[in-house]
DNA sequence: GCACGATAGTTGTGAAAACAATAATCAGAG
DNA sequence: CTCTGATTATTGTTTTCACAACTATCGTGC
């Protein structure tokens, strides 16, 4: 298996006490630091196969994010449970509410819907209320693409972590999200004293 | 606090069971998807917060990861602790290494050092028993700008994870290798049989 | 010695991201 | 009504990243 990696590229053995007897050349600095450069490996490498998977038809990670998000708001007004109604009335969301629901924070949702437009996965629809929002919505192009994405993507979730328990996952999640916390406060602080 | 995003964008609230109530509109399909995309999500927030850090600057994460990294190489053979020796002779490192044992795998470690030339803050040796090779080694600069940089790292480190236990961060640390552990497997298949 | 494949690094190109500046529209105060 | 400030989206620019093609060098076997 891979050790893990410190910040200056020791590698970190299993044996946790062999850090300390070395002593100075202790590969992390703190604990906060070891968690940290684990998330970052982590994420950095389960990442990249899912936009290798992606790319196969053309989007992005954070495209396919935004796909499915756009799934989701159509599929919440149509009649039919599955369906998504006709593409000329589907349900659609403003481009900046788009951004604040994706899983990575990204300011530039413009381009991204560029390339979806661009691809035939999406489309825009000015608002008529108010002429400055423009609504983006998934078209049926996009829900096929999606809908030939879900299975590959449970199964390279299951690849990837099928290995460990429920409640190993849920931990981790929960970990995870408290490990954020504060930097969700001191994101919310500085933009609202700017 | 901030809540767990779906990928589709529905936030999941602290109540638990309330997507099973809703059955349909379950914000995750699978435990494995769950922590998957708070993998993603808290890389992406911590991980934003340290570049804007480095880039005060000039260096990106990749380039400060090898920053640290040519310092470590550096110690190893420097006479006296906490000297590293004369520019000329010091220590250095092929790029192929570099990316090795960088924190997130990059395939262009060139243009990283073109940069880190151009700040000053790395130099390239040309190898003489393989002149194929080339060892990136870290300037006087570089060790400047690492050590301006040491405070001010661990101090983000406090304010993002500080409020979490050791072991709580522990603990974390443990699953995200676990988590990573299939993923680092695969990818040595697919490059072996490549 | 020379041809061969393998390895190390560079370069080229197109996609993606970050950040700031701009244009269009709205809403409220006077 | 009009001015002002705020909001929404777009555009421009620069940097960064990913992938593939290319060059130079090495080591081996003939």
């Amino acid at each position: 298996m891979a050790p893990t990696k410190a910040i200056d590229g020791k590698t970190n053995g299993t044996t946790k006490g062999l850090a300390a007897q070395i002593g100075k050349a202790r590969p992390f600095q703190s604990p906060e630091q070891e968690a940290y450069l684990n998330l970052i490996r982590t994420a950095a490498i389960l990442s990249n196969q899912f936009e290798r998977l992606f790319k196969t038809r053309g989007v992005s990670e954070s495209t396919y994010n935004i796909l499915c998000i756009l799934r989701g708001v159509a599929g919440l007004q149509g009649a039919a449970p599955g369906k998504y109604g006709d593409p000329a009335t589907r349900a659609g969301l403003p481009l900046t509410e788009i951004g604040e629901r994706m899983i990575a924070p990204v300011p530039d949702v413009t381009r991204l819907i560029d390339r979806l437009e661009q691809l035939t996965f999406a489309a825009r629809r000015r608002c008529d209320k108010d002429r400055r929002v423009i609504y983006a919505y998934i078209t049926n192009a996009g829900l096929n693409v999606l809908r030939d994405f879900d299975d590959e993507v449970l199964e390279l979730h299951k690849q990837h972590l099928g290995h460990m328990s429920k409640d190993e996952l849920e931990h981790l999640s929960d970990l995870l999200e408290k490990a954020r916390q504060r930097a969700s406060e001191r994101r919310a602080e500085t933009a609202a004293t700017i």
